[in-house]
DNA sequence: TTGACATACTGCCATAGGCAGTATCTATTG
DNA sequence: CAATAGATACTGCCTATGGCAGTATGTCAA
């Protein structure tokens, strides 16, 4: 059982949050923080266990174990407590956005590898974010059709929706894009005759 | 000192990486990641003292103890086979990107705080996005202008620059348009008139 | 009845964040 | 010349987090 002097960070707050949608269990909480938190405060399950157990010693939540059969369950649902304090938490200025891109890392250092490991990696990017956009597609179908899980909460979701489709199109426009530009490359490290003060310039007129 | 057994991450790869292009000592290290890195593999300072030790102790990099005067430092030399290892790991299919944003978690559940709060959430996003904005302007121009760090490196920033553009110039967008989307809401929960199934349609039409 | 999948959860170990601290050099200012 | 601020250099310590692997039980379809 964590210490109850442990101290609150975004995941206590982005869980209270679902907590304060409908009481979970944590195999449920797991496959919600799948279907939506993933997209901009991705969790591992195996830490979706204890997360709940800190806001319940914290009193923020409260746990009652249920039983199938021999089998155990543990149901959480916020408290009053709990709605202050994630209101109070929702004042305070967000910590600055941050991303993990590996893809990426690849990218900058392709200078190290070859042409096709660079090819590839973008073609894995698009890949990825195509792959993404079909999920937002689905998801955003489901909400105009009226199968939301959370009707009430829809306003919520037209808000954050678009955020998620323009961050997955614009990285599948980006990797499309360094694919047709890379294509002229003689290497990595030999663009040829690539005019790379155009792609500068067009990155600060925003095309 | 980290066992030579402790397995690799994205991270050793990234500073791998910066040692490709040359050498550094921990604290240009820090500096350096600071100001390219950062964008897509951020890490914590403290962390970067112990990873050129960790890839020294694995054969990929050469530490150089140096004085001034009294005070030590060590530089870090990338080996032959660590640069081996870093084409290796370029072939390699990229882990999926993942993204933190808090103002993100907040807008999400804005529904347990008031509007005041949401819109002042959405302005500091805004506010952030902008700040980024003005920063990798400044680089870009530094590059247009001859004053790369790395002039036999300016084709991948050419490369990597317009995605980062890209994504905060869509960030501010999409703060811009939630901002002026929310202006018609009576609360937080109570969107009044405000055209949900047209805000969803956007999404998928791509406005 | 069996096997696959769903539900439920933890131990363990490594990586990583972050605060706070100590140490020394350099340059500027009074 | 002395003091101060900033730069350079680094670690201890503690918590948060990722991830693998494991055990356990219920449900359903073949």
């Amino acid at each position: 059982m964590p210490s109850v002097s442990s101290r609150l960070t975004t995941t206590s707050f982005a869980i209270l949050g679902l907590l304060a949608v409908r009481s979970w269990t944590t195999y449920e909480l797991t496959k919600q923080v799948q279907r939506s938190l993933h997209w901009f405060w991705p969790r591992a399950e195996r830490k979706l266990y204890d997360e709940p157990k800190r806001l319940a010693a914290a009193g923020l939540a409260r746990a009652v174990e249920e039983r199938t059969g021999r089998r155990r369950g543990t149901r959480y649902t916020i408290t009053a407590r709990g709605r202050r304090e994630l209101a109070s938490w929702l004042g305070l200025p967000p910590a600055p956005r941050s991303s993990e891109f590996e893809g990426m890392v690849k990218v900058f250092f392709a200078d190290c590898g070859d042409l096709a490991q660079l090819r590839a990696t973008l073609e894995q990017i698009a890949a990825e974010a195509r792959a993404r956009i079909d999920v937002l597609e689905s998801m955003t179908g489901d909400d105009l059709a009226g199968r939301s899980q959370f009707p009430q909460r829809l306003h919520l979701a037209a808000l954050t929706l678009p955020f998620q489709h323009e961050q997955e199109r614009a990285t599948l426009h980006w990797a499309h894009w360094a694919l047709t530009q890379t294509d002229q490359w003689a290497s990595t490290t030999d663009p040829g005759d690539w005019d790379i003060a155009a792609a500068l310039r067009g990155t600060l007129a925003g095309e």
